[in-house]
DNA sequence: TGACATATATCTAATTCGCATCTTAGTTAT
DNA sequence: ATAACTAAGATGCGAATTAGATATATGTCA
């Protein structure tokens, strides 16, 4: 039968059908390194185990309105910088039915992340390690941010860390040929501050003049003839990003 | 609450829920130029018009597996390398019903895209142009294959226009960092196939001694000491992929 | 044997990259 | 006031990579 004629005898009620939601990584820059918000679940299943927030899909709601949905009402947060990152569908995802969720990556400026942070009480912040080097990929381990002694790894529920295992290749991998560095920034912003979120992110230390040269070449950041307050050296030229980036 | 209890107080049908399907780009290189698999929709809704082959995704099946069955049932397909594009939930993407579609890119290699469409009548090849140079994106247009003489674009059902576009735009983007190129060719290749393969997809000539040395410095072809046969002039040298890639 | 078409090697210009150094603009201490 | 200090920002240069063009080698066929 081909795909048509299969659509057109369909019964939308007549055959069960996966649950859809969404899952949404809350990334940014905590204390120099990769963060992201998880919150711990207090039931079944996987109690007590560190949770992506997410949330069903409506039936009148895109996926993008679905993350934007589940990121305000999680984190209060509106407008951050939000893309799909992959659809996961294995079949033993959650014991409790069939579901597929569609993972997004949110990109907040680290005061973004600590306001979100502040105001829902359920939220906590890890540290997101990395012990991969490049764009190859591999496994990631949270960290609770708190107490940064206990160095035990939290325990992620479902296929949570494999999620953010690819959340954090997604953002290694765009983070020099897209502008998606500037979303961990607030407005205005200085070239040490851009350089300080390339490094977190890559893990590695980068070389000022050359990392100076790529950026202004580019041709992505424009001056704004402020400069940075409080430093007791040479402030900073303040930059901001050019509209159409 | 046990987990026991919990999950059997849990109503899995307690909230309507959007359909799920998957679409599948099945890509080729024809007449050296990027192609794809179509097939011509005889009922409403958009009849006439051109679509993807796709299917509903089971509920005991992954998207994955979905994916490769409908490859099998459509074009009569194994194996190929098929990889998850993008999850397309637009609200009246299909105008019968609430269907939230996952895409994937499927790449077959000349021989195996000629077979699929010889082996299934309602299959047709379609010449992708794309018009947008480099990895910017934009929207592509569709031509027939068969005729290449009638140039009136085809007319594409739902938003598989975008998915194709989308389709171009991954594969164009993987190109010179991944193997996915070794996808559209037979297992034993030579390098000015590879060649072909490339600037088929990219649109544009590339330079020939410069990309030898980059895919031989690469480190992922080996040479087999077989050579091309039937040529008129020096035979080349036949490559394959090495193991790990 | 020679013409042909392409593979393969060589050479050179251009670009990028990393590193060291120097200058500049503020604050802070004397 | 002045000197010391710190980090920003600019400059210069060699190494390394890359791209383009050209030349040579190789195998087939007339």
């Amino acid at each position: 039968m081909s795909e048509h004629a299969f659509l057109a005898a369909y019964d939308p009620n007549a055959f069960a059908r996966p649950a859809l939601t969404v899952d949404l990584v809350l990334m940014s820059i905590h204390a120099d390194r990769p963060a992201a918000l998880l919150l711990k679940r207090t039931e079944h299943p996987h109690a007590d185990r560190w949770a992506l927030p997410g949330g069903f899909v409506g039936m009148d709601e895109t996926l993008d309105a679905a993350a934007e949905r589940v990121l305000r009402a999680k984190a209060g947060i509106a407008g951050p910088h939000l893309e799909q990152l992959y659809t996961f569908g294995a079949l033993d995802r959650d014991p409790r039915m069939r579901i597929v969720s569609v993972a997004y990556l949110a990109l907040l400026p680290e005061a973004a992340f600590r306001q979100a942070l502040d105001g829902a009480a359920e939220l906590s912040a890890a540290i997101v390690e990395v012990p991969w080097a490049g764009e190859t990929g591999g496994p990631v381990t949270a960290f609770s941010a708190q107490d940064p002694g206990r160095r035990s790894p939290l325990s992620l529920a479902f296929d949570h860390a494999d999620i953010l295992a690819l959340a954090i290749l997604r953002l290694r991998g765009k983070l020099d040929y897209s502008g998606i560095g500037f979303a961990l920034l607030p407005e205005h912003f200085t070239l040490r501050q851009l350089q300080d979120v390339h490094e977190a992110i890559l893990g590695i230390p980068l070389n000022k003049p050359a990392f100076r040269r790529r950026m202004l070449d580019r041709g992505w950041l424009a001056p704004t003839g402020a400069r940075e307050a409080g430093t007791s050296f040479r402030p900073a030229e303040l930059y901001r990003v050019r509209k159409p980036l």
